[in-house]
RNA sequence: CGCGGGGUGGAGCAGCCCGGUAGCUCGUCAGGCUCAUAACCUGAAGGUCACAGGUUCAAAUCCUGUCCCCGCAC
């Protein structure tokens, strides 16, 4: 087929080169514009567009898909269909009816569960057993369209949103090329989401990724877990410098009771407001990512340690 | 030119303000002790203090520049 492939992040440049490889022919790569971002203002090039020069692919990185300039120069392209994962713009019905046979998103939950932007870190925040990968036919509403294709992973207790992602990007990287497949032979069978059990995953704010000690022991580690690497959840140290900010980045469900966040060990074992979680990885600010023993070594006193 | 923290034996840190013998916790190696432990004891190896200039009798420490890592904001 003649596609188009729209995203930006590491899981969507993971997939254009699956469907580069899958033989279709790639009339166009569109991702975000770069722009001055993250610390010192540098200039970086998205995985997406790194993936397309890589595979020497023609690249557009439009401000905004509503400009009807825009609009039309995509249906001059005169595709069979388009694929979106992650691309970060609102696509707009004139470009979803330019493709001949659709545009096709891949999304990371199994739907309607978890529509929306944090489908990964939401489904572990919420202590979900198994999620998935599904490719969709899009429409004008929120992740709303009709499944084409899914496929499932279960979500370990040790598993962050980094670890679910890879998972996830794995299995969506099987499901793809052969959802394509379909597509293109007209095969496809389209089923419409019910509303049982439709939830939406809001982006993750600064402000809630803050960890809240007399929160239940089990919510503070699907938090730690669900958050990590990004944004991270995160507490505050007192130091003899002052407060030190710190990211937990992985933990474990502990068996303690205590004044929350209190160390009830000396091994990082934090009571909260019911039970206790073992911190097992964490960064403080400034410094790289810490196992619990170097970031303990690095403490000097562990004693009358104290999380807020 | 957005704001800020950091680079010191293999790991994690202190020392820097106020220049004067390279320190701590851990690991490694050798030996000892113990029924036993993420236990204890003894000893050893391992560092041009990120790099380059400068100031000084003397620089990890003060000054200038460069490289690299990270947090916030975006």
């Amino acid at each position: 087929m003649r596609i188009a492939f729209m995203g930006t992040p590491d899981f969507a440049a993971r997939l254009l080169t699956e469907v580069a490889a899958a033989g279709h022919e790639i009339a166009a790569v569109y991702t975000q514009p770069q722009k001055p971002r993250g610390r010192g203002q540098a200039v970086r090039p998205t995985p997406v567009q790194m993936a397309a020069e890589r595979l020497g692919l023609t690249m557009r990185a439009p401000k905004s898909m509503r400009d009807p300039d825009e609009i039309a120069a995509f249906a001059a392209l005169d595709l069979d269909a388009a694929v979106v994962v992650a691309y970060g713009q609102i696509l707009k019905a004139g470009v979803l009816e330019a493709p001949r046979l659709g545009c096709f998103n891949v999304h990371a939950s199994l739907l309607p569960r978890w529509r929306g932007a944090a489908p990964i870190q939401r489904a572990i925040m919420a202590g979900d057993a198994v999620t998935g990968v599904q490719v969709m036919r899009m429409s004008e509403g929120l992740d709303e369209g009709p499944v084409l294709s899914t496929a499932t992973v279960v979500i370990e207790a040790d598993d962050t949103a980094g670890t679910l992602q890879d998972k996830l990007m794995e299995a969506a990287a099987r499901l793809l090329p052969a959802a394509l497949a379909e597509i293109a032979a007209g095969r496809a069978v389209e089923t419409p989401q019910s509303d049982d059990g439709l939830t939406y995953a809001k982006k993750i704010t600064p402000a809630e990724a803050r960890i809240d000690w007399t929160r239940p022991a089990i919510e503070v580690d699907r938090m730690t877990r669900g958050l990590s690497p990004f944004p991270g959840a995160w507490f505050e140290l007192e130091t003899p410098k002052g407060p030190v900010r710190v990211k937990a980045l992985l933990s474990r469900p502990g068996l303690g009771q205590g004044a929350p966040g209190e160390a009830l060990d000396d091994r990082l074992l934090i009571a909260c407001g019911e039970g206790a979680v073992r911190l097992l990885r964490l960064q403080r600010e400034g410094k790289t990512v810490q196992n619990a023993d170097d970031f303990i070594r690095g403490l000097g006193n562990t004693h009358d340690l104290r999380l807020l």
